[in-house]
DNA sequence: CCAGAAAATCACATCGAGTGCAATTTTGCA
DNA sequence: TGCAAAATTGCACTCGATGTGATTTTCTGG
């Protein structure tokens, strides 16, 4: 009787886990860049090589999650209710990209946190990060001029994604910086940062709003 | 007798010069990832460990630029006519930054549509050039909070600057590629992409005018 | 003009990320 | 059980980047 996966696929799934975890585990305890990939993989038990063909490089693997977030995404703007304008459906996206709901929602769970105190101190990442977002805008971006093709073409879906997203990753940088930087996380700081970020999106909304009623 | 710059200084200059037109050179005929820092070294006429002297990365060199520009930017902010509001003034900035404007006019405007054209194809330089892009809006953020404390606080004057910095980037992305991706900088071209822009900076701009008249 | 300080360049040596390849092991399936 | 496909592995290699210590070049004061 065949299985839902078969052993070949379930290994390959167990050492994908083994590695992320692994990272996590060096990452936190001696920063990213004092980590080797040669550590990670020796503490997946797999050889240095086998991680290339897991991930294309070391960033990647702190942004494991990020293809389910990005499906969330699509799926917040495909399956909008009836009557929702571009402005409604961009700040639902965003309440629903931070939810957990993946598959692996506690491995995940952990990534996260771990990429955000990462991404604060290690230049390198940041890069990589802001790159994996533009080109997720630019996705979100096509779906909703499909989903607006009246009201939006291209360019402008891009502008009003681009406007909104940029808004949202400026300000908040800015707040977690200027909350302390390090244990802006922290429960306390971090309703006083969703506060600021609330306020920061009205800036990009007022200006799509404007676009919806003309 | 005394000399505008010493003889040290000036062939500094000329070394950084020969480095950046030795890379112009080799990254167009050979593109970036074929281009290795020692072949740029070799073709400068310095040793490959001199390379890293005078550039941190090899990234750098393509970059070598944006300090001007990010100069005339802050200048655009603080030398802002009476009355001017924050809308106004990153319109005048990307007018500015535009313009050649740099003590090496020749060669900063060869090294600008370089960098353009290799960005759409080379990966690796992307997320640098949008790092670089965080960067300078979290200063010019800064800016604009100092020129206007009245009306913009920290974490809004970073929305509004990430709100119109994101727009125009998403949106330029895109019509870039619409237009034929390659040449799109060609003389024709250039003026219908620029058109799209003007109209993508709308929306930012909507949403930032109506935080002024608040 | 010369000697010594300071700075720039250089030739290594080394490390880590990433790739190509060929051998070997593991899994799937008949 | 046996064969084909796929995954893993070790190895050699390239390239970017850094540390070090020797060497050369420039600057300064006498």
């Amino acid at each position: 009787m065949a299985n839902t996966y078969g052993l070949r696929e379930r290994k390959k799934q167990r050492t994908r886990r083994a590695l992320i975890e692994a990272a996590i585990e060096l990452f936190e305890r001696q920063g990213y860049d004092a980590t080797t990939v040669a550590q990670i993989a020796a503490a997946a038990d797999v050889s240095t090589r086998t991680f290339f063909s897991y991930f294309p490089a070391k960033e990647d693997i702190l942004f494991a999650d990020t293809h389910d977030r990005l499906a969330a995404a699509a799926e917040a703007i495909t399956g909008r209710a009836p009557g929702e304008r571009p402005a409604d459906v961009l700040l639902r996206i965003v309440q629903r990209v931070l939810e957990p709901g993946s598959a692996d929602v506690e491995l995940f769970g952990r990534l996260a946190p771990v990429r955000v105190r990462l991404l604060t101190t290690t230049p390198a990442l940041q890069g990589h990060a802001l790159r994996r977002l533009f080109e997720g805008q630019r996705r979100l971006a096509g779906d909703l001029h499909r989903a607006f093709p009246a009201d939006l073409d291209p360019v402008t879906a891009a502008a009003v994604v681009g406007s909104f997203m940029g808004a949202l990753m400026a300000a908040a940088a800015v707040a977690v910086t200027a909350a302390g930087g390090l244990d802006a996380l922290a429960p306390g700081r971090q309703e006083e940062v969703a506060a600021q970020l609330r306020r920061a999106v009205v800036v990009p909304l007022d200006g799509i709003r404007a676009l919806e009623t003309g």
